[in-house]
DNA sequence: CTTACCGTAGTTACCGGTTTCTACATGTGC
DNA sequence: GCACATGTAGAAACCGGTAACTACGGTAAG
């Protein structure tokens, strides 16, 4: 005697189903799900109907097979959980959804082979706009193959969209929006230059070899406003560094233990940035009374810290609107720039002359 | 004399095309990438190449259509920039992606029609699990609907997934993955009490009308505390509000407007610790010295607040990839609750005695 | 020498909506 | 009364990958 599965098998529900059940053909059934074909009214009711009494639920591949749209964007980023980052994934999210799109996310932790093995996945799934959120690999065969997913999802009909990092190159079919990032650098360390710091350290950046975009125009930046103020900066106070809170901690740890001198800390993000104000705290220099520190992100915990964090404002939210709407709307410019700005709070004030730290 | 449109359009590369230019046929192909079933070693070598050469890329959809899994989990959630929340969707995405999954996000901004909006958006999509993170509406309707998603689901060999909230009935067939909230409350709310507090705030939760299980439990937790150690609370001590800064800071203000007097402030979550704490300080409260504080979620930042945050520690990481686990090895019990736990910083103190606020 | 079987590859139908293209009533104009 | 537009509905093919079934050369067993 054999016992008849409990939870019934999948007894999926097709249009023809529905369309056997309204007695109408499964055309008619489509039609009145889409809505763009006349109807007539009671054939609509009825139809209706059966797709309430037995519950249909549309599928979407089978829809998509056909060539529809997938309605879906995806968007790549390092970490969920990166305040920053998080804000982006919000505004992507809203215009997403303003714009009748579902979203799919993607980790990549930083490892440009693994963002690539994601692009393609989303080609696979035939994604309306794949959208890469934050700095980008400055190695060449990354870059390289980053193209050709350009030029692919190009073809397709599809978008490949850099948002918070510079454009792959001039004949590369993307949708490009970034924000002042070396603009921001410059003007946080004119701030401290213009308040008498003469050794900033800058942690967390980096130039050399295949790091980040983002890290690379950070330091642009940082040089600029030295040359602009026709001061020479010690490189050996570029300190590369990842963007985490213990990044910021660690290596600000090892800067006292070796005994650098310096009178500000501009920390690459505000998470590297709390990291230091930790470091500073527990080893007895006060901010910004002994020490002044400024970040890069404007996170919304960057008001609530003690001090309260000077950084550069970044328009996150606006960055991921922004990126889902060009993409979309192709009418629309397809590189954009979008600005940045100091945010003055109470971690920065002028150095105690022949200070050593 | 027309001109060719520059992108040409779409020369989707099917494997029909890749069989053709192999010299094989449709199935060979589909033999090769899938590799489950023996191929020469030359044929594949020959329908590899030619995948190469065209730039084939495989159409999920047309695979999903033919009756294999999507491979992709769905989570909804109400902001993805709550910081608690996030760190759930990190373990989503974590192990969704071990488990050779990728990942769609929802955002319901607290609707609870929104919320079931997109659960039948996801049913739509076919996701191999449904994830609801955090608290869920106490409304019978909502109640009603979703126990109907939950048996749809499970019908069409998915999964509805309950994180960090309590299951909808006994035969809903869902997977529910809990944490200890009405636990963690009744812990941080003893702690309070053994300090020596006997006028306790608790901001940000009500167990009043259709509020969400996560706010319920934590009010119910507080109660039993009060009830362990005999003493009555005060009804108007419990401030229903929302999750966020501006919550707890606004009602903080309000509070003390109405000269109302406590010694503690337990918030319902660490945003709106944080908020509480900007208010306090505003109006030149210490903490803790005049009041104490305590939160709930331990997110990172709680320890670096100035005084560290002492708040109740909920595995959110873990509560994610337990989510998708489960949900995807239905061996595994499909009812798991975690603990929670006390984390003690520096905003909680005994009371000063005879203190009016 | 025949039968059986293995390894490999092809044929064909199917998944579930959508999209032509066709069909057939009515109603309209001459 | 005939030609023709209009409104509505159906039949069949198609999207791209896959599964079930068939086929065939070659070797091993009887």
């Amino acid at each position: 005697m054999t016992i008849t599965g409990e939870s019934g098998d999948d007894e999926r529900v097709t249009v023809r189903d529905v369309a056997a059940r309204a007695g109408v053909s499964a055309t008619t059934v489509s039609r009145v799900i889409k809505g763009d074909y006349p109807v007539a009214q009671a054939t609509r009711t009825r139809v209706l109907r059966a797709m309430r009494e037995l519950d249909y639920v549309l599928n979407v591949h089978a829809r998509a097979l056909s060539g529809a749209s997938t309605k879906m964007v995806a968007f790549v980023l390092d970490d969920v959980t990166g305040p920053s980052f998080a804000y982006v994934a919000k505004g992507v999210e809203q215009q997403a959804t303003a714009e009748g799109r579902l979203c799919m996310v993607c980790t990549t932790h930083g490892d440009p082979a693994r963002e690539l093995a994601v692009v393609e996945a989303m080609r696979e799934q035939r994604a309306d706009a794949v959208i890469l959120v934050g700095g980008g690999s400055l190695d060449d065969t990354y870059r390289e193959r980053m193209t050709h997913f350009a030029h692919a999802l190009d073809k397709a009909g599809s978008r490949l969209v850099l948002c918070g990092r510079p454009p792959l190159g001039d004949n590369v079919p993307t949708t490009v929006v970034e924000y002042d990032n070396e603009g921001g650098a410059y003007a946080m360390t004119s701030h401290l230059l213009s308040q008498g710091h003469r050794r900033i350290v800058l942690l967390g950046a980096d130039w050399q070899g295949d790091t980040s975009t983002t890290k690379r125009d950070r330091v642009y930046g940082y040089v600029r406003a030295h040359e602009s103020f026709g001061i020479t900066y010690a490189p050996d106070l570029i300190i590369p560094a990842g963007f985490g809170r213990a990044d910021g901690y660690e290596q600000t740890r090892r800067l006292i233990a070796r005994g650098a001198v310096f009178t500000a800390v501009f920390a690459a993000t505000d998470m590297v940035a709390i990291g230091v104000l930790a470091a500073l705290r527990e080893a007895g220099i006060r901010v910004p009374e002994d020490v002044s520190l400024a970040g890069y992100d404007d996170i919304p915990f960057a008001a609530d810290l003690e001090p309260g964090l000077t950084t550069v404002r970044i328009p996150t939210e606006e960055l991921g609107r922004t990126a889902v709407r060009l993409a979309l709307n192709r009418g629309e410019p397809q590189h954009v720039v979008l600005g940045t700005h100091i945010v003055v709070r109470d971690s920065v004030r002028p150095p105690i002359r022949n200070q050593v730290s």
